[in-house]
DNA sequence: CTGGATCCCCCAGGATACTG
DNA sequence: CAGTATCCTGGGGGATCCAG
């Protein structure tokens, strides 16, 4: 496929749709938009993180940075060292991704954000 | 906003990371990017896309179709005819997400597919 | 300090039947 | 044809305690 936009003239393609919903399961944890938008700043601490994020538990941020590990959108890097310290940085498929988080965002304060203004833009 | 990418130098902005999460939350709905999928080729009647997405139910269909009317994602048609007719069609909302849209799917192809290589298998 | 193990709750998603 | 009205289920999310 050359173009990047959608062909009006074939029928939905079950492949690429299915790529879609994938690629939308990898970040639709609760927190994981959080976590990453952090790990854009700079490599964070479990603590740091815990800290930083409000309503988080251990638990929970454990569990979303596990899976985002495995899906490659963040690195994980155990210090061995007397006081355990492990960090998590971003990787290159998450700085790949945050032209497409700002867009996202942009198109919501442009059109979600009036059609949400009361369910209805105007009366 | 003068630049679409995110201050190294702020913590996190609590605000536009809501706008986020409420960006992501319209679409997460498990069979409303295959609907808008639909739309962005042409207009279609509720049995249509019920025939043409494999799995889903009156039921689902409704619901998620509610769902995205409220949102501002599709406009619905009612045409007071003997058999009853009612059309769902893209609006700018969804004009405008297109391109995000695709930008997800091709980040996936891009990174996110390598990534699951050892996640797990398909089935 | 980091994070595993358990138990619990809620609700998106789904199956089924009925209707203007 | 295009929906409602019910009921049920799985699993994501959460609270709490334990451990290296």
């Amino acid at each position: 496929m050359d173009n990047m936009t959608i062909d009006k003239n074939r029928a939905v393609p079950p492949e690429e749709y299915a790529d879609l919903r994938k690629a939308l399961t990898l970040i639709s944890g609760k927190w994981k938009l959080e976590i990453l938008w952090l790990l854009y700043h700079r490599t964070h601490r479990f603590g740091e993180l815990r800290k930083t994020i409000p309503g988080i538990t251990q638990h929970m941020l454990t569990r979303q940075l596990r899976e985002l590990e495995a899906d490659g959108l963040v690195t994980r890097t155990v210090f061995a060292e007397v006081p355990p310290r492990v960090e998590y940085s971003m990787t290159e498929a998450t700085k790949a991704l945050e032209p497409t988080i700002m867009a996202l965002m942009a198109w919501w304060q442009q059109f979600g954000k009036a059609a949400q203004g009361g369910t209805q833009p105007e009366e």
